[in-house]
DNA sequence: CCATTTGACTGGTCTATACCAAGTTGGCAC
DNA sequence: GTGCCAACTTGGTATAGACCAGTCAAATGG
């Protein structure tokens, strides 16, 4: 019985890794096998070769020319993976001294609470709120909202785990996208204070939303990054 | 000869417009037909009305359950367009009086430019400063730094026309997609003032490269845009 | 020798078919 | 009735083959 792994195993998903291999170890602007050479190599068929290219393409570490050929891409900037930046609204470190707890509790939801989770005002929501550390420096302060009906006991779990972890592995509930907004502005004074900020100090302002397979909003996190220790990074395709 | 569009006609383009009519007219959480039936339906293979699904689905039409079925996704947040908030950064709109040009000149790039570019220190490059207006409202002001070798006699054109278009139109480079960073900082004096912001207001720092099917760096677009004014919307999948 | 044609490539698109795992359903045995 | 199992359906993945339009270089013609 071959000790396959449990989760995934596609074959398009080997294939990224094997590319990468081939691309990293390769100069930008060099010309990689064609497509067809490529599908032959790793014994897979063109079409499923393709997928992976595509998701290299787009991840930036290839380009292709119609007609020309496949690319290795140069690196640029910061490195812009499709999760960064915004992934530790989720994924809070481990149980470590970085994160505290400053309140967790349950409360009936606010109109701005109710309307970005689908309740109606008054419904009940735990409310979770965390800062995080880096090395003694505050880095970010948020306020996370779960309908309590989503997560029966949330508050008996272990808290400093991924909220998006707790709902997948407790509750079922695996978060399939985040819709967010991002502002630009000067934080009152309880997260001002919490991140030890001057006054007058710019942070980001999130305003997040996750989304289950059901479509069914499961949490909306709030929260405050100090503009002086974040950048955001993105790639626009066009 | 039939009157055909000459740029793009692909099948599962064509099916995007038909799966979207679908699914505006039928509520949120309703089943779609099997892939198998809408394949049939529409007179395509599976594999291509797939494609048009997992477009729709990363546009947030359409989510999927597997083993289940096709379901039309409740409307969420403002819609986020993968091509959002940036997307001025590249579209000045016409040749109205909400642009104003500061300046347009040829300078030697600064270390900062020239890194960003891919040039060396102290090469040439064209600088223009404007500013955008909504009535009578300044929202946002930006620096853009082209190379003269990409662009030569650059500022002869109408540079109230979109960046991005003028270098695909007059010199055959257009730009595949923009890598940028956003920062949330107090701006300095200039754009400031240019911006009609208070003194400390909080603003978005746009740093983008635009880059080009060669991969080469053609544009450098820094930019100032109001705290107050603007959203920016993102979805990420997980 | 130069211009033109031809053909062997390239990536991009589409089809038809097949299998899998997981949810759903219906009928049969008890 | 109740419980169980087989048959069918679903989306997800992979295959092999085909055609297109554009590139580019070698072969061909003047």
């Amino acid at each position: 019985m071959p000790n396959r792994r449990v989760v995934k195993d596609s074959k398009h998903e080997t294939l990224l890794e094997a590319l990468a291999e081939l691309t990293v170890k390769l100069k930008p602007h060099t010309q990689l096998p064609s497509e067809r050479q490529l599908s032959e190599d790793f014994g897979v068929s063109r079409m499923t070769l393709r997928r992976a290219i595509d998701v290299m393409q787009s991840r930036g570490y290839i380009y292709t020319v119609p007609s020309k050929g496949l690319y290795v891409s140069e690196p640029r900037l910061v490195k812009t993976s499709d999760v960064t930046s915004l992934s530790e609204v989720l994924r809070h470190r481990g149980s470590d001294p970085r994160t505290k707890l400053h309140l967790a509790d349950r409360i009936h939801a606010s109109d701005e609470v109710a309307k970005a989770l689908g309740l109606r005002k008054g419904e009940w929501v735990y409310r979770v709120e965390q800062s995080f550390f880096d090395a003694e420096l505050a880095m970010a302060t948020e306020t996370a909202y779960i309908p309590t009906e989503i997560a029966p006991g949330l508050l008996e779990q272990d808290l400093t785990a991924s909220l998006s972890s707790i709902l997948a592995q407790h509750y079922e509930k695996p978060i399939l996208r985040v819709q967010y907004r991002v502002r630009s502005v000067i934080p009152e004074e309880k997260f001002r204070e919490r991140l030890g900020l001057a006054v007058g100090a710019p942070t980001f302002e999130f305003f997040a939303v996750g989304i289950t397979s059901k479509e069914r909003s499961a949490f909306l996190v709030v929260s405050y990054k100090r503009g002086d220790k974040y950048d955001l990074n993105y790639q626009l395709e066009l």
